[in-house]
DNA sequence: AACTCTACGGTTTTT
DNA sequence: CCGTAGAGTT
């Protein structure tokens, strides 16, 4: 047993694996088998006696404590300890004990969007200027309030903002509690407060916890570390893994001192340091080793590996963000024709907002893809709808689903109701739902017809929760029926709305094949603790597009980060009112552990690229390379300019193969608005002769030279390549134009007659396939079902 | 109450 | 550029 546990485990790793007793810090560089290091140690425990019910593993990711749970059974057995994240523990915690602070076990769980609106609601009701007080910015306020434990009370009272803060802060937790509803910071906090407060309950959790771990711990917030703090205080067999290096979170409220001051937490901490990376080629490890070390506060780490060098990373310089997506189809393409599957690659970009032009470029180049995050599925308005309806059936206070709801579809339910009913509501002193729900509280002056829509509104949740008890998608089914949703839509323009709707509703089936004794408020709580890559399904054989943020704790043996530009990586922040040396300077950095966590995800191929000019808001800015750039050594770099028009190319009028209506381009930056604080702007910001002129000393190929030197800016050489070498390479950077340019009309090869498989629906043949892109649609008739619309990016459909 | 039009503003990153 | 929210119109 023991044998299998520590097999093919390094020393560091065996010594972590088998420290089983006491405080433990394991800091774990990239790709050093963290993971595996934890769910071995899991086993370990298990082997030792110990019972699963006394072990408590927190990730980051439902994903991560899935794919933990697995790997622990396949080593051990029997029963799993309990996986999960932060907010779901809490959830399910407070779901239990809730009630001791007057929570209903079916409260809900309001998302960012709920929130933002419950804050608006409450803004508006205290006549406040949205222009001055955005509901997006209070959130924010009062959400680093309650990260860090403070009250409505306990808020700074200073200035004039400040006591509107704390009154909406105030306001939105008495929201917040008729409703029975709780945000995402709710969930820890409350959590916290009721275990330092009840001690009959902390006793109780202290004691069943005799041993946690906690993974990616320099991402925690206050309250998480407070949460961890309080439950290992009885046994004190805490093992926290992480490293400082990867901490990328500060901005919502993640305190890398918490990893940082382990030590000072637990004296008697044993601290294992894992240094030898399995992931990635040498040359990958130097590219990130180099970058990182260009942070001042950090914890000297050194990650080596006994990997071949392998390639070089290239950089790819395009002329714009548009050339820069196709150049990333191009690369796709590349090595998928020398042997990577679609499922190897990875695109990862520093905003959500640079997926658009990729997915044009890989629809056109027919490569299959998948966006991870974005815009969710679940935070889709038709989704929303849905899910309010089911949440006030669960939870019939939640005020800011009945708002949701209560006139949609239209049922002559519009603002002027709502305001009467409120005002009613404030008049008698009670809650806008208790109001709605007892019609003997209803107003004499609510006139027939808006009586009877009422009627017909409240008739309609009160049958729906007859049937909260049973199948989760029977109750979406009847709620569908009972509302006419689906036929308020419009099925021409709104078919992809109709098509998510029907996804729903497999979701939901799924989720009651997959958990027999569920239950709707089961449901719900998973449904809102989602996290974008949870989604995720690693097995499709697509290219994987996502967030540097999304991309922690992932692995690809093909890598491309694009926009490494300064103002985008790092991007740029916007100047805080408070905005001393030192937080910019930390902002910096985590913008570079940023780019440090997406090189290290790279097992084999690593491409970066940057684009001179970006399209944002319409017009195109112009852009410098990312400071960042400067920081890789040049040795580990093949720089691959194809925006640079050579000499040839200028004088004969033509460039780069670029329509010629972008003249303006070339103006380098000095018109860039974006970056002119730099005292090294000058530099950068000329045509580049100060810069070739240096860089002609080191030309070419300065591996042996300059390896020693990490420091020496990588770009630079870049520029002088002869120009005799840029014409042939250029062709790839140019749209993919060949297959009789009818892609675009079934992005995923799927045509009408093709045999198709569905998950929920079984196999059926394809009748049509309408529009282009994103919202292209396919009209599927299944043998099981009949016929169905579905939406391709959506629908997970294989071809037979 | 519902529809149409216009103006504005939004891009960090996520549970 | 795009979508949304608010105002204005019927």
């Amino acid at each position: 047993m023991t044998d299998a546990i520590l097999e093919g485990l390094n020393e560091q790793q065996k010594e972590a694996v088998c420290c089983l007793e006491g405080p433990l810090l394991v800091l774990a560089g990239p790709g050093t088998g963290k993971t595996r290091v934890i769910t071995r140690r899991i086993a370990n425990l298990m082997a030792h006696g110990v019972d699963p019910r006394r072990i408590l593993g927190v990730t980051f990711t439902n994903k991560a404590a899935g794919e933990m749970r697995s790997r622990v059974q396949a080593l051990v057995g029997g029963a799993s300890p309990l996986l999960c994240t932060f907010h779901s523990f809490c959830a399910r915690f407070l779901r239990i004990e809730g009630p001791n602070i007057g929570l209903s076990p079916d409260y809900t769980i309001y998302d960012e969007e709920d929130s933002a609106n419950a804050m608006k609601n409450v803004a508006k009701a205290m006549g406040l200027d949205e222009k001055q007080f955005p509901a997006r910015s209070l959130r924010r306020w009062i959400s680093n309030l309650k990260n860090r434990g403070i009250g409505p009370d306990g808020a700074p009272s200073h200035t004039f903002r400040d006591r509107i803060i704390q009154e909406v802060y105030a306001e939105y937790e008495k929201l917040l509690r008729r409703s029975q509803a709780l945000d995402f910071d709710d969930l820890l906090l409350r959590a916290v407060r009721l275990l330092e407060e009840n001690t009959a309950v902390r006793e109780r959790y202290q004691d069943r916890y005799r041993y946690i771990l906690v993974d990616e711990y320099q991402d925690t917030n206050a309250c998480q570390y407070h949460l961890m703090k309080i439950l290992g205080d009885r046994w004190r067999n805490v093992c926290a893994t992480g490293d400082p290096d990867q901490s990328i979170y500060g901005w919502r409220g993640a305190d890398i001192r918490n990893i940082l001051n382990f030590e000072k937490d637990y004296p008697d901490a044993k601290v294992i340091r894992l240094e030898e990376n399995y992931r990635s080629t040498g040359t990958i490890l130097r590219c990130a080793s180099s970058l990182i070390r260009h942070n001042r506060s950090r914890k000297e780490k050194d990650v080596w590996t006994r990997n071949p060098a392998g390639r070089k990373a290239r950089l790819a310089v395009l002329a714009d963000d548009s050339l820069e997506a196709y150049e990333v189809a191009a690369t796709a393409e590349g090595w998928m024709r020398s042997g990577f599957r679609a499922g190897d690659i990875a695109v990862f970009y520093r905003t959500n907002a640079q997926s658009r032009p990729i997915e044009a470029a890989l629809v056109e180049s027919a490569i299959p893809y998948r966006i991870v995050g974005a815009t969710m599925f679940y935070e889709r308005k038709e989704i929303k709808d849905i899910l309010a309806y089911l949440r006030l059936v669960a939870n019939p206070s939640d005020e800011e689903s009945l708002r949701r709801v209560i006139n949609v579809p239209r049922r002559g339910l519009g603002e002027a109701v709502v305001k009467m009913l409120e005002d009613e509501a404030r008049r008698k002193g009670i809650g806008l739902a208790a109001l709605v729900f007892d019609r003997s509280a209803w107003p004499a002056s609510l006139g027939g017809r808006r009586r009877e829509a009422l009627e017909g509104f409240a008739d309609l949740i009160s049958k729906a929760r007859e049937k909260a008890g049973g199948k989760v998608e029977t109750l979406v089914r009847h709620i569908l029926d009972a509302t006419g949703y689906l036929e308020s839509l419009d099925e021409r323009e709104e078919a992809d709305r109709i098509a998510n709707v029907e996804e729903l509703v497999n979701a939901a089936a799924q989720f009651d094949a997959d958990n027999p004794d569920g239950g709707l408020t089961r449901y719900l709580e998973e449904v809102a603790l989602l996290t974008g890559v949870d989604r995720w399904d690693p097995s499709e054989d697509r290219v994987t597009l996502m967030t540097l943020h999304m991309a922690k704790g992932l692995e690809f043996p093909a890598v491309i980060i694009t926009g490494l530009e300064d103002g985008l990586l790092p991007l740029q922040r916007i100047p805080d009112d408070r905005d001393d040396e030192d937080a910019e300077r930390a902002a910096l950095e985590e913008e570079r552990r940023l780019f440090f966590v997406g090189i290290t995800r790279a097992k084999r191929e690593l491409v970066l690229m940057r684009a001179k000019a970006r399209r944002r808001y319409g017009d195109y800015r112009t852009s410098m390379p990312s400071r960042f750039l400067d920081e890789i050594p040049r040795a580990c770099l093949q720089i691959d300019d194809k925006a640079t028009p050579s000499w040839a190319e200028l004088h004969s009028g033509r460039r780069g193969g670029e329509p010629d209506d972008r003249d303006g381009f070339e103006t380098y930056g000095r018109g860039c608005a974006r970056r002119c604080r730099s005292d090294t702007d000058g530099e950068f910001a000329g045509d580049g002769a100060a810069r070739r002129r240096r860089s002609q000393e080191g030309s070419e190929d300065g591996e042996g030279d300059h390896s020693a030197d990490d420091r020496e800016p990588a770009e630079q050489a870049a520029a002088d390549d002869p120009p005799a070498k840029q014409p042939a390479r250029r062709a790839a950077g140019r749209p993919v134009e060949t297959d009789g340019g009818e892609s675009q009309e079934s992005p995923f090869d799927i045509e009408p007659g093709d045999r198709v498989s569905h998950h929920k629906f079984g196999v059926g043949v394809v009748e049509s396939v309408t529009g282009s892109g994103l919202s292209a649609k396919a009209t599927v008739r299944f043998r099981a079902v009949g016929r169905k619309i579905l939406l391709l990016s959506m629908a997970r459909l294989k071809k037979e």
